[in-house]
DNA sequence: CTGCGTGCAAATAGTTTGCAGTTCA
DNA sequence: TGAACTGCAAACTATTTGCACGCAG
């Protein structure tokens, strides 16, 4: 399971290297949002050798690509995440940072609408909920 | 119209000074969100002597005090604003940061009952509408 | 008076960039 | 081969902190 080389076609990449794979796959394998640091930080820690400038540009590739999203916790803190590539939003625990994605049709609808009700157009928007988790709470 | 002493009783502030008043009063006399910076360089040009360090940190006591709202752009920009006490969102233009209040009750009671059903407590959420306003469209 | 507030300069923290060397296609 | 990628070090930006002094109450 493990000696498996870094084939993935990633659209957006012109170049497979062993990095971008590290990076790739550690994402793949956590389901919660990271920083650049803590993703540089598990890599070196598994003996990954990877700059922490080449997580920060393949990040960076990834989200162009479509392939990664980011978020920002009101902490300011960048976050990154492999997922689906849908449009949806997360509800985040403020503790461990588990999160759970959510969906809301009507809030998109919603939020289109009061821009256009504004005259605003090129619409986009940011929603992200927080709160503690059972797990965290129950302790 | 000038010389008028600062008396602001601002709950949160113990003393009041003269570059607090200043901060206030140019946060109270704009609309729109703005980084400390532009706070900042704004108060120098009009001549009033405000130290950097100093806007942060009032711009601090204001939050706490609940007179500042503050928002962060998706580029991790952090903005305040002097704004109505009662829970809102923003829809801002992307290009002249100017904002229109919104209100979304119907939002609010999804987001609490979203996080609910996965059983998280204690929640909060954020929620921006971007777009580009009518009068920079038309350019 | 007394200590909260101020502001400079220096410290931090996270992120980006220049550039020489390396590697994939 | 050669363009793309890497990674170190240095540069940058935004924000915070240490500390001596000033001013409000």
């Amino acid at each position: 399971m493990e000696g498996n080389p870094v084939t993935q076609t990633t659209p957006g990449m012109t170049r497979n290297t062993r990095q971008r794979g590290e990076v790739l796959a550690l994402l793949t394998e956590t389901d919660d949002f990271r920083t650049p640091q803590q993703l540089h930080s598990t890599l070196r820690e598994r003996g990954a050798k990877v700059g922490l400038t080449t997580v920060y540009r393949t990040l960076q590739v990834l989200v162009d690509a479509g392939q990664v999203d980011t978020m920002r916790l009101p902490s300011g803190e960048q976050l990154y995440r492999r997922c689906s590539r849908t449009h949806h939003h997360h509800l985040v625990c403020r503790d461990c940072g588990s999160t759970v994605e959510v969906e809301g049709p009507a809030v998109e609808k919603w939020a289109d609408k009061i821009a256009a009700e504004h005259g605003y157009a090129d619409v986009s928007h940011t929603l992200e909920i927080f709160g503690t988790c059972p797990e965290c709470a129950r302790r």
